[in-house]
DNA sequence: TTCAATTCCGTGCACGGTAACGGAATTATT
DNA sequence: AATAATTCCGTTACCGTGCACGGAATTGAA
């Protein structure tokens, strides 16, 4: 494959009669160069449609891009395990090309631990970081931070309305809601659907959760307007609580079967549902946890509807190495992502 | 960040007190070196971590890696239009690493200008080859080839039973018929389902159609022992004989509701689905073309199930890219992909 | 006009690896 | 033992950019 020459700053540099050290401090615009010289070596750039190797300026500079990703901790099972696993993954062809993804993870109920990881990525000096806007306001300071050094960044998972950022990946979560609404009303005739929240909602809510939620109920307003829909607030650590709430709630209303969630602890309900079986019922869940996919195989969850969290930070990180490396701004910024829908039958290549 | 010091073939060099020229042709095997200093170097590497400096490796030989991409030209509309546009999708951050995809389409109907390209395969002398294995002879007489030239390929959307290639992506064939009857019969007591079939499948078998029709009559005779399937054939390329035909099965089977056909076809029936509505009808159909994707959005057709065709060719490309620089071997061969569910409410972020 | 201060620019080494070339050391041949 | 043939290895010139250094050219001040 003889491909045309491929064109170097020497050959700009003879064009020009100028040095390429010249040439070199036109491209990086780094000054000392006169007005004349610096308009006739853009010419001849432009001209002869100059394109950088990039192997030789990394090999130069001997520089690794650094990409820190600010997430939550990943405890096993969680729904940020899922998102970090995107960091090693994929990246394969970018770490040959000089770029490093390095988690920064934090405890998301604890928003100390938020602003000790945003010292430590911008003591870093990162090329681009990747985040999810958990802490509201000291998401806004921290992306103020980045903004004044120049340094660009992704949010994945949700997005606040701020504008500064380079790009984000995330699902449409309004959307996302009115999907799960279809996915739980296969019948004609719902007469009721359970709202299961944590108990942690009433108090901070999630933008996730409550969009989700928003896009549920409007679904049903138009396609099922006569459903009765309730919510029960459970607590997370405290499995038998949610036993006795499930148990409690459906002996009051036996006409209700269906069940539904918005974030990612589906999982939680298992042990009722495994111990309450019912051929009809519809449970519908997010995210793809093993426990959640596990609940799929065994048939105590019907659906659930999966964002694919790695791919959403694979492809900030490559949106932020690409930003980096080539100096590409992606052609949109909001890119929302396909909606999975999961199910016994399709969750084991997932 | 000041990471721990990169060991380069200099270091090898030193340690061994040998010359860089030695270490490299030790790491190329290319011979002309004592059994001695051979072994002395290995050890040494082994010892040190020493890990290749990619971009000098790729500077220093000047050479692009050119990754060949085997598949039936890409007619508007059709199946293998979404497979290409994997081919320049993501693949940017390899090609900074100095990897390019090339297309060599062929006519998919016509097995001459598939030799013919497979010899300017040949020809290009390729660091990898993507390919589907449409014509099973061929094909084998291809790989063949490849495999003596050393030369590595992957499959994509389909595999044959040999064993030479680096790895496989596609969709789990048999799965995706048992996926598409579980979403095809919703409802407890389907009555009848109509296969509908294109006329060439009668002697030119695909394997795909082959084995979802397997998938799919073996759910039904599981789980819809009862349920009438009746099959008929229709020609691509005469719409209106696919209305009447349409029209003529339906008239005498009344019975019968719900439609669901193996290729990528099914965007043909949507003249006769539109003008004969039918909101308690099913109809399921494969892969996300544009038509096909519109009569989601239209209703006339309930669920697509796709593949990303052109995630398989990335994922593909990636692999021989990381064979060819790093000389990495995926862990898997067989990478099953995920079958995504199709509705009209998750259809637009696709 | 002369010398100092700027402004502008060329030179040359470094980055880590590749591969051609030729020479030293070893072995084979007469 | 002398010469030829091998085997093995070091040297060296790149690949295209980045960047420090120093010097030439220009401008300003005296």
């Amino acid at each position: 494959m003889a491909q045309n020459e491929k064109i170097t700053i020497n050959d700009i540099a003879r064009r020009t009669g100028l040095s390429k050290g010249t040439v070199d401090r036109v491209l990086h615009n780094r000054g000392e160069v006169s007005r004349k010289s610096y308009e006739r070596v853009m010419e001849v750039i432009r001209e002869l449609g100059y394109e950088p190797n990039v192997y030789a300026s990394l090999l130069a500079k001997g520089k690794k891009h650094l990409v820190a990703v600010l997430i939550p901790a990943s405890e096993p099972g969680s729904f940020w395990e899922l998102a970090a696993s995107g960091i090693g993954r994929g990246v394969d062809p970018m770490t040959a090309a000089g770029v490093e993804a390095v988690p920064f993870p934090y405890d998301q109920y604890d928003i100390e631990s938020f602003r000790a990881a945003c010292a430590k990525v911008l003591e870093a000096e990162p090329s681009g970081v990747v985040l999810a806007p958990l802490f509201q306001g000291e998401t806004e300071v921290f992306t103020g931070k980045l903004a004044e050094s120049g340094i660009p960044y992704c949010f994945i998972d949700s997005r606040p309305d701020s504008n500064g950022y380079l790009a984000y990946f995330g699902m449409p979560l309004y959307k996302s809601g009115y999907l799960c609404a279809d996915q739980l009303t296969r019948e004609r005739n719902i007469r009721g659907a359970l709202i299961v929240r944590v108990r942690r909602d009433r108090y901070q809510q999630s933008d996730p959760t409550v969009n989700r939620r928003a896009g549920f109920l409007d679904y049903m307003l138009e396609n099922a307007p006569d459903c009765k829909i309730d919510n029960v607030f459970v607590d997370p650590n405290d499995p038998d609580g949610i036993y006795t709430t499930l148990d409690g709630y459906f002996s009051e209303h036996p006409e209700v079967r269906h069940i539904v969630m918005f974030n990612s602890r589906i999982h939680l309900l298992v042990p009722w549902l495994a111990a309450h079986p019912d051929p009809d019922r519809r449970v519908v869940g997010f995210d793809n946890l093993k426990a959640n996919m596990d609940a799929l195989r065994d048939g105590t969850v019907s659906v659930l509807i999966g964002q694919r969290p790695d791919e959403q930070v694979r492809l900030a990180i490559e949106a932020l190495a690409e930003h980096a490396l080539l100096g590409k701004v992606p052609p949109r910024k909001d890119h929302f992502m396909h909606m999975d829908i999961l199910t016994r039958y399709n969750v084991e290549d997932y």
